[in-house]
Formats: structure tokens, C-alpha cells, sequence
DNA sequence: CGCAAAGCTTATCTG
DNA sequence: AAGCTTTGCG
């Protein structure tokens, strides 16, 4: 037998050695599945000599697509595991659709609009159909596009839908099929697919270019699958289209671990693939090498509470470890420094790394308290779910004049950089050009190459073809030199490098080291060997673009470094740790408010609270607080409905202190946690009742005016400024009469500085500011 | 035009 | 409480 089928239990082992025809392993938590996956490409390639240019895997993060490929090539040892094809849905897509964009009528360097960008676009959209909005809140109407397209619905399908038209109407949004509409044109204008688009998109090549299905059929002969119950439809159909040829779709899912239905993710995939498929080998991995048997034990009775699940049972060889920890706090703050404290003591007691502890939340808001108490105790830690390193704006900026040179027609990219740094092309230059595109429905790009059409005065215009001018010079030196070259020109160029330079401030420099940054990654791109890329390899300054966009944080930052992780849940599927503290469990935050109407949403919420029990390997703390901070104002909650579905037996009774909690629902014997036993706490704010918000022995604030109100002059009428100079007397409306210290600025920006009688001296911007010259 | 202050909104999860 | 947008002003 292949030594690397050695490690595998029975089970697995099965899993690995099915070659063809579809299969769905249904894995549970911890059961090994990453190892089922890489050993099953493994054995294809090793035993069955397929071709790595023939295996297709889905992944849910990139990095952990890479760890597979690293993992299959460890095995093998030949390089051979460089022409895998291995990424997301998402980046793998993307991959292919730059390849045959042409054939859909795109540009191969298209722009992928990250969710910033779409909802920038659909603000301008809502603005041109002069909605409102506050009515039509983008936030709002992206999330509606959004699913329409995971679930295959384009525009025109969204408007015939009868009962997507009620909802909107019953909402006070009938306009949104119309703006959907609008919006697919807008991203297609400017040459750009957002995050749908990808999925949206490739399904569109495959249905309506038979060569490309063909091909791909054809290419893709072992397709694997993981995280099977988090996929959409739009996923569902692509994966059916892609494996009808040969039917060798493996699936690798946890039902119990479905959490992305809002992102169109339905659970149907996985509980009806073997309805979809004809004889459908199906292996369930039901041992768990994670967890200990307490906290196995508690996930396995949560998750029973859930109705229509695959039917499985979870059991471990492992010991039974400690028992769970379920631990109350007065407010949010406190929740924090316990579990600040935790960290410290166990890591005195036990010898723990940094790196061995997750705090893990339902909401992203709930950081910050967690952020402070790790602070407060030195305890190094790092968050994830933050804003992206691509986010940031001076990032952005520079990115958007790479995409404008790769991709002129996108108008997003042209929007933030035409006038930054500043060149003379304002709002009303930029609004004419938005405008004209729109009436000739074409590029904002293709206007400006004829601007000269338009009637622009002839100093707008010059520095309009000035731009245009630029913008060519860069995308003409991309044919000749390297990403790298031409991005560091476009900074120097540009002046934006320089501007970010002469910025002293702390913010300053970190913005300045930040594009020093993107420089050096630009740079390692270009330089690094074509090995990640499957067959397709793009080393183009449009192949790094695209794929920054599809990068997450969790991508970004070392996992290994030791510190303690702060994410959400979601963002900790497929991770573990030696302890969890699972934090906020209190109603209305999880379970959410908003996912607490239906059956459906709640069961979502409570297959959430199993994602998070096991994700911890030995040591489990389950938090709640009594009180927390929200919108600013102090909110009691009650514990959440969860604490009450574990079962008694297998908490830790005599955990944290001896106070009972007196009206509490749930079983006493619990700890508190407060002021009373923390060391520093703030006193409890005064909340405002109307009274003694202020002593009153305080004097009342001056009400009047510090400048002094000046009366002007009856009839007052600002001179001509043009001929204004040092020693005349002058009035000013507000700061009444000074004399004029010196006149400087430029020639269509002049500044007095005036010394006014009752107002001190002011800098006196003479284009604005209406002045009456006295005297002269 | 560009800045600062005031005012308003917001926070479920994400590639 | 914090971030973003509008406003008011020189």
C-alpha cells in the first residue's frame, strides 16, 4: 500500500480510493477532510496517472488552496502539482474568464469591482434615475442584486418575477429591477464584472459558447468540491454543467456547518446532491480528531436541536478533557478583561502560546472590547475581518491609475484619480463628462479622447487632453516594461508618491510606506516564478489587479505569527484551536435579531454556534454579558436561548466564583463577573435622566458670539479686490474694520491678511470673502 | 476650491 | 462610539 495512504482511517481511506462516478463525503467537524481531499488528488495523480492539468479543486480561501497544493506536492515531490488547478470559486473563474473574455464581449483586462466599487456604481445609477437615496440605500439594493444573481436571476428575469416584484413594491422599492437593470449596464460599459459577475459570468460562457463548455468538459475530467454546503445555485449549475462529461464530482461538506445562506450559499446542495446525481457513492467521516469528548459531546447535543440534517454522529478517541466554562459578565467591557485575564493565567499555567487562543464573535462590532483588554495586558493579538490592505485609500488611489492604464473604460477608477492629485478638473469639468457619457452611452474614457467635440473651455479642455495624454503615455510603456517599472513611473509621474512623501504626519509616513508597499508586492509578482497559476500564466500588470481584488485579510496575514486571532465565526470556518472563547452569547446578538424570524434563519444561527463549540480542541469558554454598549447606549440583554440546549453534565459547575444569578432562567452555579470582581472597574455611567447632568455651580457657557457681531454699514457693497494692497482700511462683514498687513497667494487665488480692530488678524481669501475698501 | 466643524447614520455574516 | 457626508466659511 502507498505510504501515504497509511495515516487514513477506514473510512477515509474509502473516500480516497473511489475513482469514479460522483461522490459525497460528508465530513464533520474535525474528521480530516483538508487530509481526505490532498491525499484523494494525490493518489488520482500517483496511482491513476491523471493529469494535474485535468483535476479541478474548489476551495472556499485561498490560503487554503495553497496549503493543498503545498501539501499534494510534498507527496509527490515532482513539481507536478504547479498545474493543478486549484483556487476559489471565485479566483479560478476569474482565471478563465480573462482567458475567453473576448467571447463574452469584455475586455481581457477587465476590472473586478470589489463591493466598494459596485455600490460607488450604484449610487451614480440611483442618481441618474433620480431616486432617492435614502429610499434606495445602496447597502441595500447591492444585497438584493446580489442574491438575484447568485440565484441566476438577471434583470430581466427580476422584473417578470411576480413575487421578487411584490416584495420590492411591499417594501417601497419598486424601482430596484429597473436600477439592476441599469447597473449591468453601467459594469459592462466600464468593461467590469463585480464578485457575482465572476460566477454570474462563466455560468453565461459555458451556457451560451458550446466550444468553451466543451472545453472545459473536456479539460476538467476529476472535479473536487470542498465545502460543498456553502455553494449557490450559480455554483450548482456551473458544477453540473462543468461534470456532466465524465461525472467524477466530488463533494466534501458538513451540513451542520452551512452558515453562508446570505450569501444565496443553500443547504439544498448538499442535503439533494445525491437526488442530482445518478449512484452516488456516499462516505461519512463521523471520527473527530479535533475536539476533546466534552466539547464533542456538547456540539453533537446543539446541533441535534436542528431539524433535517443528514443523519450523523460525531464520536472522538480522544480524552475527555476539561468541561466547558460558561461565564457571565455585567457589561461588555468586563467580558473583555476575563477573557483577557483567561489568556493570562492559562497561558502562567499552562504554557500556552499566544497563538493557541481565538476569541471568536458574532458581529465585528464586538472587537473593540476585546481589542482593549489585550491591550491593557500586553497580550499581543490580531484581528481579522479589518479592512484589507487593498482597501485602504491611498492604495485604492494608486490602484485605480494601474486599472485605469490596464482598462480605460473603467469609470470608477477614472472618477477617483482625475483630479488627484489636484490638476484643474472639477466637479463641474467631471459631471459634463459623466453626463455626456450617458447621453452617447459610452465610456467616460471614450469622451475625453474627443473632448474636443463638447464645447469645454479652452483651459479645461487643455488640461483635459493633458490627462488623456498621460494616461496613454503609462498604458504605451505597459507594452514595453514590466508591472513593476510602470507602476513605480505612474507613482512618480503622477505626483502622488511625492505628495504622500512631503506628508510628515504619523498618518503620513504609514500612507507613504503603505504604496512603498504595494510597490514591493507589485514587484514580487512580477518576479516570482510562474508556478501558481495553472496553465494560464498571466504575469501582466491586469492578472495582479484582478487578482488583489479577490484577496480577503485572513489571506493577508500570518496565521502562524503568535499572537491571539479576534475574528468573527464565519471568518473561523476550517480553523481550530487549542482554546476558544466564544463570546456575546446573549439573544438578540446570537442568535441575531435578524436572523431569529424563521425556522430556517434560526436553525442557520445555531449551526453557527456548533461551527464555533468546534472549533476549539481542548479548552472551551462560552461568554455572555449582561449589559452591552450599542449606538452608543447602554442595552441589557438576556442570555442567549443556545446556553439553554447545553447539556448541564458536561459544564464546569464550580467555574469562576460561587455567585448565583438571581432571576436568571437558565441553571444556577454560574460565575459572575463584574465590577465586583474585576480589578479596575469604571464606575457605572449616569445615564441620562434629565437631571444633574451638569452641576450647577458651574457657570453657564458664554452665549455670546466671540468675534463680536459687527454691524456693517448700511448699504454695504464689496469692492473690486483686484487693486486691493498693503495699508488700505478696509470693512469686513463680520470682523467689521482692519487694516490690509499684505496681500500674497497666486493670481487666481490672492489672500489678504487683514488686522482687524476687534478680531485680531485673519487670512482673507479675496475670491470668497466680501470686503469693502474704506480708505485707500 | 479646500478645509474643518457639525450633523447624521449606523452595526450580521463575506469573496 | 465612530465613520462618513453635508455645511459653512474664508
Amino acid at each position: 500500500m502507498q505510504e501515504y495512504l497509511q495515516g487514513l482511517n477506514e473510512k477515509q481511506r474509502e473516500a480516497v480510493l473511489h475513482k469514479d462516478g460522483p461522490i459525497m463525503i460528508v465530513a464533520g467537524a474535525g474528521s480530516g477532510k483538508t487530509k481526505v481531499l490532498t491525499t484523494r488528488i494525490t493518489h488520482l495523480m500517483a496511482a491513476h496517472q491523471v493529469d494535474a492539468f485535468n483535476i479541478l479543486a474548489l476551495t472556499f480561501t485561498n490560503k487554503a488552496a495553497h496549503e493543498m497544493k503545498e501539501r499534494v506536492e510534498r507527496v509527490l515531490g515532482n513539481g507536478e502539482a504547479r498545474n493543478l488547478y486549484i483556487g476559489t470559486f471565485h479566483s479560478v473563474f476569474a482565471r478563465i474568464l480573462r482567458f475567453e473574455a473576448d467571447k463574452i464581449g469584455y475586455p481581457r483586462h477587465f476590472t473586478i469591482y470589489d463591493t466598494d466599487d459596485a455600490k460607488s456604481v450604484l449610487k451614480a445609477v440611483i442618481h441618474d434615475l433620480h431616486l432617492d437615496d435614502k429610499q434606495y440605500k445602496p447597502n441595500l439594493v447591492y444585497n438584493r442584486i446580489s442574491s438575484a444573481k447568485n440565484a441566476l436571476i438577471g434583470p430581466e428575469a427580476y422584473k417578470a418575477d411576480y413575487a421578487i416584484q411584490q416584495e420590492d413594491v411591499r417594501a417601497n422599492r419598486p424601482a430596484i429591477g429597473q436600477i439592476y437593470d441599469n447597473y449591468v449596464k453601467r459594469c459592462f460599459r466600464n468593461g467590469a464584472m463585480d464578485f457575482d459577475d465572476l460566477l454570474l459570468k462563466f455560468y453565461e460562457l459555458l451556457r451560451t459558447i458550446p466550444e468553451c463548455l466543451s472545453r472545459y468538459q473536456h479539460k476538467f475530467k476529476y472535479i473536487l468540491i470542498d465545502e460543498y454546503q456553502d455553494t449557490n445555485p450559480a455554483q450548482y449549475e456551473i458544477i453540473k454543467l462543468l461534470g456532466a462529461l465524465h461525472e467524477n464530482v466530488c463533494v466534501v461538506g458538513d451540513d451542520a456547518q452551512s452558515i453562508y445562506s446570505f450569501r444565496g450559499a443553500t443547504i439544498q446542495n448538499i442535503l439533494q446532491f445525491q437526488k442530482n446525481y445518478d449512484n452516488v457513492t456516499v462516505v461519512k467521516l463521523e471520527q473527530n480528531y479535533r475536539s476533546t469528548r466534552s466539547i464533542l459531546e456538547v456540539a453533537n447535543e446543539v446541533i441535534s436541536h436542528n431539524k433535517g440534517q443528514i443523519e450523523k454522529v460525531l464520536f472522538t478517541e480522544n480524552p475527555e478533557g476539561e468541561k466547558i466554562k460558561i461565564v457571565r459578565t455585567l457589561t461588555d467591557n468586563d467580558e473583555g478583561k476575563f477573557i483577557a485575564d483567561s489568556i493570562q493565567e492559562q497561558k502562567l499555567r499552562h504554557h500556552f502560546a499566544n497563538k493557541e487562543f481565538a476569541i471568536l464573535y458574532r458581529t465585528n462590532a464586538q472587537s473593540r472590547a476585546f481589542e482593549e483588554s489585550l491591550r491593557r495586558m500586553a497580550i499581543p493579538y490580531t484581528i481579522y475581518g479589518g479592512i484589507s490592505f487593498y482597501q485602504r485609500k491611498e492604495v485604492k488611489d494608486m490602484v485605480a491609475y494601474l486599472r485605469l492604464i490596464v482598462n480605460p473604460r473603467d469609470e470608477e477608477a477614472l472618477k477617483r484619480i482625475i483630479n488627484y492629485p489636484t490638476r484643474g478638473i472639477g466637479k463641474t469639468s467631471l459631471d459634463k463628462l459623466l453626463l455626456l457619457s450617458n447621453e452617447k452611452d459610452c465610456s467616460t474614457w471614450a469622451i475625453l479622447l474627443q473632448a474636443r467635440e463638447y464645447g469645454f473651455r479652452a483651459g479645461t479642455l487643455m488640461v483635459l487632453e493633458n490627462f488623456v495624454t498621460m494616461v496613454k503615455s503609462f498604458a504605451s510603456m505597459l507594452e514595453k516594461s514590466n508591472a513593476y517599472d510602470v507602476a513605480f513611473y505612474v507613482g512618480k509621474q503622477t505626483g502622488l508618491v511625492k505628495e504622500l512623501f512631503n506628508d510628515k504626519s504619523t498618518e503620513g509616513i504609514q500612507r507613504y510606506e503603505n504604496i512603498q508597499e504595494l510597490l514591493n508586492s507589485i514587484k514580487e509578482w512580477t518576479e516570482s516564478p510562474d508556478n501558481e497559476e495553472g496553465e494560464l500564466v498571466d504575469k501582466s500588470l491586469g492578472a495582479y489587479l484582478q487578482q488583489i481584488t479577490l484577496l480577503t485579510d485572513a489571506d493577508e496575514k500570518d496565521v502562524d505569527a503568535d499572537t491571539v486571532k479576534l475574528m468573527t465565526i464565519h471568518a473561523a470556518k476550517g480553523l481550530e484551536f487549542s482554546c476558544v472563547f466564544a463570546a456575546g452569547l446573549e439573544e438578540l446578538l446570537f442568535p441575531n435579531a435578524m436572523a431569529i424570524n424563521t425556522r430556517e434563519e434560526l436553525e442557520e444561527e445555531r449551526r453557527l454556534f456548533y461551527v464555533v463549540i468546534t472549533r476549539a480542541k481542548q479548552k472551551l469558554w462560552i461568554t455572555y454579558a449582561n449589559t452591552r454598549y450599542r449606538f452608543g447606549q447602554l442595552v441589557q440583554n438576556e442570555p442567549s436561548r443556545f446556553l439553554a440546549e447545553i447539556p448541564p453534565a458536561a459544564l464546569d459547575k464550580s467555574f469562576a466564583g460561587t455567585k448565583t444569578i438571581s432571576g436568571n432562567p437558565l441553571r444556577a452555579g454560574w460565575g459572575g463577573y463584574g465590577p465586583g470582581s474585576s480589578r479596575e472597574s469604571k464606575p457605572e455611567r449616569t445615564t441620562g435622566n434629565g437631571l444633574s447632568e451638569k452641576p450647577s455651580y458651574l457657570a453657564p457657557k458664554p452665549t455670546v458670539n466671540k468675534t463680536g457681531e459687527h454691524v456693517p454699514t448700511p448699504g454695504f457693497a464689496p469692492s473690486d479686490m483686484s487693486e486691493l494692497e498693503a495699508g488700505q482700511r478696509v470693512e469686513h462683514m463680520k470682523f467689521g474694520y482692519g487694516e490690509v498687513i499684505k496681500v500674497e497667494g497666486s493670481a487666481h487665488n490672492p489672500i489678504a491678511t487683514v488686522r482687524f480692530e476687534n478680531n485680531g488678524e485673519k487670512k482673507i481669501m479675496l475670491n470668497y470673502a466680501r470686503l469693502r475698501i474704506v480708505s485707500p
